[in-house]
DNA sequence: ATGGTCACG
DNA sequence: ACGTACGTGACCATT
């Protein structure tokens, strides 16, 4: 039998400061709710107990006020906030099945030491979990103390006590009765704090041992003094500070088993504390409608018919769904005042979206812009995005479909039957867009929306559509010579082996490199052996295989993901239309699929080799512009480091720069070693870095790598405050934002695993300077298209590479493009620094960058 | 569907 | 003590 008791208001305290306040739509606050059942349910997971207890203080609420705790007597009084959620609280833990223990006159401690010392006694193994070390003393062989600390849960045994107090926990009362504890009233020794408490109780185990012989101790006269000044209050502290293990209640651990009783109730009272999130977590099924719907409800009326746009004079709001496939318009359909018209007629579509008084609310613009891109119209009407907005308001979702949006806003979705499923969520949109529109403004959020993300899904769906051309038989002639290569190294790799096996196949490579030839394994995976570049990079000199095998995965990879990948989605057009993605990143990036145009090879003159194919149409060139360091750039601005802001300022070469601090030494004895470890460090601290990772990235040791990060941080000192202070808001605020206001939320801040935790505060410090540099080059892209459109210029954006753009221009245009490229780019944002551009024009991707 | 690997910024 | 820098997508093998 395992038992768990957990000290309540310690723990709910700790929810209540750990996590950024939440309320439900009446107002209620639920965040210590939230957050202790979220830590409940861990405890949970962790300790696997048999049965639970939760103990409260019953008299008048109080906690211990951390910021003066240790200081003053300070028992304080909940603040409001707090103590409107602990009958909710109780409420639902004991709808989920929990027993809630209190005592007249006994504190949760005192519940505590009754239980561990019943345990004890029932030979039952007991865990306490609270935040408060007082219950340190509690601690035995049966008994641990699931310590929730700001950091880490600590689990203590006995020998985790002695580990980090060299005494036995029964002593840790010996040391509080000299050390004192004001909180607690105790008073102790007058004069002697916990490093001399400590150090008497290590050396001579007790109080009374300590007065018995007081004259014969090694002890400083002072001390003794201060001893001797404080007997009775040291006695008086000694019996003050033992944990009262008599408390008259139920303590046989059978009586708190725990088990759900009605657990559509427990649903239906999350949903009206609208913590959702807790209702799939404790697997209690359907998200119960709300007791009081605050909504009327909706039916679907479903007109088949031509749409009535008279109507629309009065009402300027249009909310439209369509399905395009096959360049078709398909299921196109308008809801006005909460009738869904129904339209066979595309020239319906036309109508609406040149008509520039209109607000035309949709998912999916990026599809509607392309649409009209190839039918030659020009989209002039007002349209708000219930994708895009959705993706500002939580860019960490994986989903925004309608069905999930309007649950996540309850708003209930009219029923309908299979036919016209697909026009459910547009009987509400006004509802839900609503709801969006008034968020993002709370956010502050609208001209992130209608400025970038709205005009950018019509500059992505041009780009989509125009595609990059390549040359197709080049390709395929590149990959038959990997090919080639390739049979010959399998075949060399097979001999040098000693045996035949899949090459691709990582478990079977690890068998053959680190069972069959021995070997050493440097690394392992969940499943085996890690077999990567940079473990087979160390084996090199081990085994002439190594390097067969290295070789091999190079012109595979080539292979299999760009040549034959590529070959397989050229269009009809001899061009490559790419997909660019504006909801899928975390920070605010776009990215590129089937394929991905993002990551085609450059860093080895051999992958590099893939961008002579990627070319301009006849007659036309390519030009490339890309932003230096935009990041660092960004982040001098956002630190507002002095000292990175002139480097920027001066055109210094910034890595040299950082070298020459880094190293301690002056610009011109930088050597490029030097340079390329202290870009590193540049690159490091825009990702949040560690010693351990930069060390391992440079080759050298953590140490060394340590003090890099130390002069690093001590010369861009804006740099250093500038990383905490970000974390430190992040965690006050439970997101961190970019200079325009893109969010990231970042729950990772209040989890109890430290790697979790430290996760968290990487991407605090990361996010803000990669969103921002992705919302610069997102602006510089309207830009770019707007003036290439007002300059009459044939030229065209076709793809973006995160700080870098490609236009395909007529040869003749290509020298004002490149000029125009430049300067919009350059000059899409005024920052504490100069943003600089490069741009270079060529036949192909290849000739064209830099 | 997941994990390992490797391509890019 | 524990694992080790941010953000992506494609391919292959394996379950």
């Amino acid at each position: 039998m395992r038992l768990l008791v957990v000290d309540g208001n310690s723990i709910v305290n700790r929810a209540f400061y750990g996590i950024r306040p939440l309320t439900n739509k009446e107002g209620q606050f639920t965040h210590a709710i939230y957050g202790f059942l979220t830590m409940l349910r861990r405890l949970e997971n962790e300790e696997k107990p048999d049965a639970v207890a939760i103990a409260f203080d019953l008299k008048a609420p109080t906690f211990r006020h951390k910021a003066y705790d240790g200081y003053k007597a300070t028992r304080k009084g909940m603040p409001p906030e707090l103590a409107s959620q602990m009958p909710p609280l109780k409420e639902l833990l004991g709808l989920l099945g929990y027993k809630i223990v209190t005592c007249e006159g006994y504190e949760a401690d005192d519940i505590l030491g009754t239980f561990a010392a019943a345990c004890e006694q029932n030979e039952h193994e007991c865990v306490l979990a609270t935040g408060d070390r007082d219950s340190l003393q509690l601690v035995s062989d049966k008994t641990f103390v699931h310590l929730c600390t700001n950091r880490d849960d600590i689990l203590y045994t006995p020998e985790k006590i002695m580990e980090d107090y060299g005494v036995t926990p029964r002593e840790l009362i010996e040391i509080k009765a000299i050390q004192g504890d004001s909180s607690d009233n105790i008073p102790g020794v007058a004069g002697v704090g916990a490093k001399g408490a400590g150090d008497l109780i290590q050396r001579y185990h007790s109080v009374k041992y300590i007065y018995d012989h007081l004259d014969e101790l090694e002890i400083k006269d002072g001390v003794r003094k201060k001893l001797l000044a404080s007997k009775d209050n040291a006695f008086l502290s000694l019996m003050l500070g033992e944990i009262v293990k008599d408390a008259p209640i139920e303590t046989d651990a059978q009586a708190y088993k725990v088990e759900i009783k009605d657990r559509a109730a427990c649903a239906r009272y999350m949903a009206k504390l609208e913590l959702f999130s807790l209702i799939e977590k404790y697997n209690l099924g359907e998200v119960p409608a709300a007791e009081e719907k605050t909504t009327e409800a909706v039916t679907l009326q479903i007109i088949e018919d031509n749409i009535p746009l008279e109507k629309t004079k009065a009402d300027k709001n249009i909310y439209l769904t369509f399905d395009i496939s096959d360049n078709e318009l398909k299921d196109f359909a308008v809801m006005l005042s909460g009738t869904v018209y129904l339209s066979a007629d595309s020239a319906a579509f036309d109508g609406i979206v040149t008509d520039s008084s209109l607000t035309v609310h949709t998912r999916g613009s990026k599809a509607l812009f392309a649409y009209a891109d190839r039918k030659g119209i020009d989209v002039e009407c007002n349209i708000f995005d219930v994708e895009l907005a959705a993706y500002l308001l939580e860019p960490s979702s994986k989903d925004y479909t309608d069905d999930n949006l309007c649950a996540a806003n309850q708003i209930e979705l009219p029923a309908a039957d299979d036919e016209h499923k697909q026009y459910r969520a547009l009987a509400v949109y006004d509802k839900l867009c609503d709801k969006l529109l008034n968020e993002i403004k709370a956010n502050g959020q609208e001209k992130l929306l209608f400025e970038i993300e709205i005009p950018l899904a019509k500059v992505l769906a041009k780009m989509e559509n125009i595609g990059f051309a390549v040359d197709r038989q080049g390709i395929a002639d590149y990959g038959a010579m990997l090919s080639a290569q390739i049979s010959q190294l399998e075949a060399d790799i097979y001999l040098a082996a000693g045996c035949e096996f899949n090459i691709n196949s990582p478990k079977q490579l690890g068998k053959v490199l680190f069972e069959d030839l021995g070997l050493p394994a440097k690394k392992k995976t969940k499943s085996g052996y890690s077999t990567n570049a940079e473990v087979l990079e160390s084996l090199r000199y081990d085994h002439p295989v190594v390097d067969m095998v290295l070789q091999y995965r190079t012109l595979a990879k080539l292979n299999s993901t760009y040549c034959e990948g590529l070959l397989k989605v050229i269009g009809e057009d001899g061009r490559i239309h790419s997909s660019f993605n504006q909801t899928e990143t975390r920070t605010g990036r776009i990215s590129s699929t089937e394929p991905n145009l993002q990551n085609i090879p450059v860093r080895t003159e051999l992958g590099r080799e893939m961008r002579k194919f990627f070319c301009a149409r006849e007659d036309w060139v390519l030009v490339d512009a890309d932003y230096s360091q935009i990041e660092l750039r960004v982040l001098a601005h956002i630190a507002r480091d002095k000292n990175m802001i002139d480097a920027f300022k001066n055109g210094d070469d910034i890595h040299a720069i950082t070298a020459s601090q880094v190293f301690n030494m002056p610009l011109e004895m930088v050597t490029p070693v030097m340079r390329s470890r202290a870009k590193a460090v540049n690159f490091g601290i825009v990702y949040g870095i560690g010693a351990f990772s930069l060390g391992k990235d440079i080759g050298v040791t953590t140490k060394e790598a340590s003090v890099y990060i130390k002069n690093y941080l001590a010369h861009y000192s804006g740099v250093d405050k500038y990383m905490q202070d970000v974390v430190e808001r992040a965690k006050l605020d439970g997101y961190v934002e970019t200079m325009f206001g893109r969010r990231r939320y970042l729950p990772e801040l209040t989890s109890g695993k430290h790697m979790m935790r430290a996760f968290g505060e990487r991407v605090a410090r990361n996010m803000p300077i990669q969103g921002t540099a992705a919302d610069i080059i997102k602006i510089a892209m309207i830009r770019v298209d707007e003036r290439l459109k007002k300059e009459g210029l044939k030229a065209r954006l076709i793809l973006q590479v995160h700080d870098e753009l490609i236009v395909e221009a007529p040869q003749d245009e290509s020298m004002r493009v490149a000029m125009l490229l430049q300067e919009e780019m350059e000059n899409a944002v005024k920052l504490e620094v100069p943003l600089t551009a490069d741009a270079a024009v060529g036949r192909t991707w290849y000739d064209a960058k830099g």
